[in-house]
DNA sequence: GTGAAAGCGCTAACAT
DNA sequence: ATGTTAGCGCTTTCAC
């Protein structure tokens, strides 16, 4: 393709005969032009091809008109829509997009963090992995606008826009005991998270205060790398979002529990994987044992039996998030305190959890 | 946060009493400068906190080390680690990311092409929406070089990456034939983009070759819009990954279809509506009733019966199409004719498709 | 080995 | 209403 050099501002006024300057005014639509040197301009640029060029631009007015958004793994569910909402209403504001994955790793997102500095973005949402934060410390220190999603960072000075995941647990808690389920287990990968610890301490809030037991290993772990299930490998799955890693401590968890008690998934994909370990053995979802997710992921309605599940506002925090970041973006002082900003998730009833049918009272409900 | 600017070269330089030009020498490691100036420059560079900007330095070496993505929609799984792919490669290679989301709107498409030609990127990754195609033409006459991934656009100018749909639904086809299966359907949804138009074809062939009848309305078209599930609503799920479109068609399925009969779905979610809808009305799914998926999502080895599908090479054609960018990008003349790749999908054979008990021959297998 | 000057494409004063 | 000048932060001639 003839890769011609761009026209320029400066070609369209060498053309008329009138100053870069004028040709600028007038395509900017701003006053101090006469009409007909606007149309003629404008006419220029259009049978030119004339395309603004960005860069200059924001070297110039010091804004890039552009956001950051560090994220670990669009393959979650989660994740994939947050950032279809976050480049909507990006895009809405005027907005462009830079997109960075870290894999949930402390180097990657140092890089990121990094290369975002040098691109002089006018702020930045991150879902932080976490684990070492001195380059958000360096970024907002350089006077970017830090967003975090999802997850916390206690001690950076950045606002949060997130999901109450405390009330998402103990709504699935509360549910699985009005159901009858006094033996409730939490499965979940990553303990290091706030997300994670936010849930188990919804769930165990929950059961304190209804008076149910709740052992220390009432919280089973789950190890991303475990072995997956049993015929041909599913295809190479990222991160926490493999059925496998929970599908492997459902042998154990089908040993343990005892009928009527409730699993409560950290995601659905772990939910799944639970069905299968569960019913590979015998166990019927939603009769023998419960199971409840969390994320609410398209698949999960159409499983058998439906699972029910904690429905997370993913365009909410994807919006919210944006907007966040935005009034800090334009608004000159941005040092006031972070904000911090949960979403509250909705109990989503469907049928893997119950109410069972208790030992006590057969063909409960 | 004190929002300071950001230092710059000069400021390197007027601290440290040499040029603008020194500075920017020793810190891109050319020769010409002293060790010990070198030194100095980089420690200042340090203790300034220094960071490059790469907007300035773009916009004097006429490349934006950027490429852009232009995606319809990141929920679907399979693009969702084409972004992870893309990005991953793309940034080994130096380049950052900036990413348009169009859900399949051209209006879209055509705001997110022209917001890339004003940034300047080097090169574009489009997945495209396959309905009016002048903004692509107007990249490419701007000189950026284009490449279409997983969807054609035979009068555009543009390298395409892709996979071998064909030979995915040749493969599928031959399975369920080989199970014994001698009625056929295929279930899509946008039959106008052209991974469907050569799966229908692959399909058709298939049969064809092995003197098998596929009638008209063999090719069954679902309707995105279909109402969901019973029960609790699944959260609002963007595009063709709504298992619900295809269970809206599953009824007249299960009552057309003769057991033994083989239904093939253009993506997993789809094969999972199937799947509940199949079941809702007694057909058991892999033994009354084949299944086969396209995309082995991560949730279809997990899901009872396990999901027989055709596994997508994700990372290979995102890593492919970025390769092939970059080398239209970092070579001079990009004006060779169109290279068109196309990679070959797996089939993974579980137990959704039998071999299916065929009525001639029970207890088959 | 170092500096001065020019310029990437644009906008914002400040003229006239 | 239009033009001139300056400058965003950087790299690249071209002198010395």
């Amino acid at each position: 393709m003839t890769a011609r050099r761009r026209p320029t501002l400066r070609d369209i006024a060498l053309s008329l005969d009138v100053s870069v300057n004028t040709v600028s005014r007038a395509l900017a639509d701003k006053d101090a032009v006469s009409p007909e040197t606007r149309e003629r301009v404008k006419e220029e640029a259009e049978r030119l091809g004339y395309v603004p060029n960005s860069m200059a631009r924001s070297l110039v007015l010091r804004n890039a008109m552009t956001l950051g958004l560090v994220i670990t793994n669009p393959s979650n569910p989660f994740y994939a829509r947050l950032i279809s909402a976050i480049e909507e209403r990006g895009r809405e504001r005027g907005y462009s997009l830079m997109l960075m994955v870290t894999e949930d790793s402390a180097d990657n997102e140092r890089r990121a963090a990094e290369e975002l500095m040098r691109w002089g973005v006018d702020g930045v949402l991150a879902i932080p992995v976490q684990h070492g934060a001195e380059h958000w410390h360096r970024l907002r220190k350089s006077g970017t606008p830090v967003v975090l999603l999802n997850r916390h960072l206690p001690e950076l000075d950045a606002d949060v826009v997130g999901v109450d995941y405390y009330a998402g647990a103990r709504a699935a808690t509360e549910h699985a005991l009005d159901g009858g389920a006094r033996e409730l287990y939490l499965v979940e990968e990553d303990l290091d998270i706030s997300p994670v610890s936010e849930r188990i301490r919804g769930f165990r809030e929950t059961l304190a205060a209804r008076g149910v037991a709740a052992p220390d290993d009432a919280v089973v772990r789950v190890d991303p790398g475990a072995a997956p299930v049993a015929g041909p490998a599913p295809g190479p799955v990222s991160g926490p979002f493999d059925p496998g890693a929970a599908y492997a401590v459902g042998a154990d968890l089908a040993r343990r529990a005892g009928r009527g008690a409730v699993v409560l998934a950290g995601n659905d994909y772990h939910a799944l994987g639970l069905y299968r370990a569960f019913s590979e053995r015998g166990l019927r979802v939603g009769t023998d044992i419960g199971v409840v997710g969390h994320g609410d992921h398209p698949f999960s309605a159409y499983l058998d039996p439906a699972l029910t599940t904690v429905r997370l506002p993913a365009p909410d925090v994807g919006r919210a998030g944006v907007d966040r970041l935005l009034e800090r973006v334009q608004s000159a002082a941005d040092d006031a305190d972070p904000i911090r900003t949960l979403l509250a998730p909705e109990l989503v009833v469907r049928a893997s959890a119950g109410p069972l049918p208790h030992p006590s009272r057969r063909g409960g409900r």
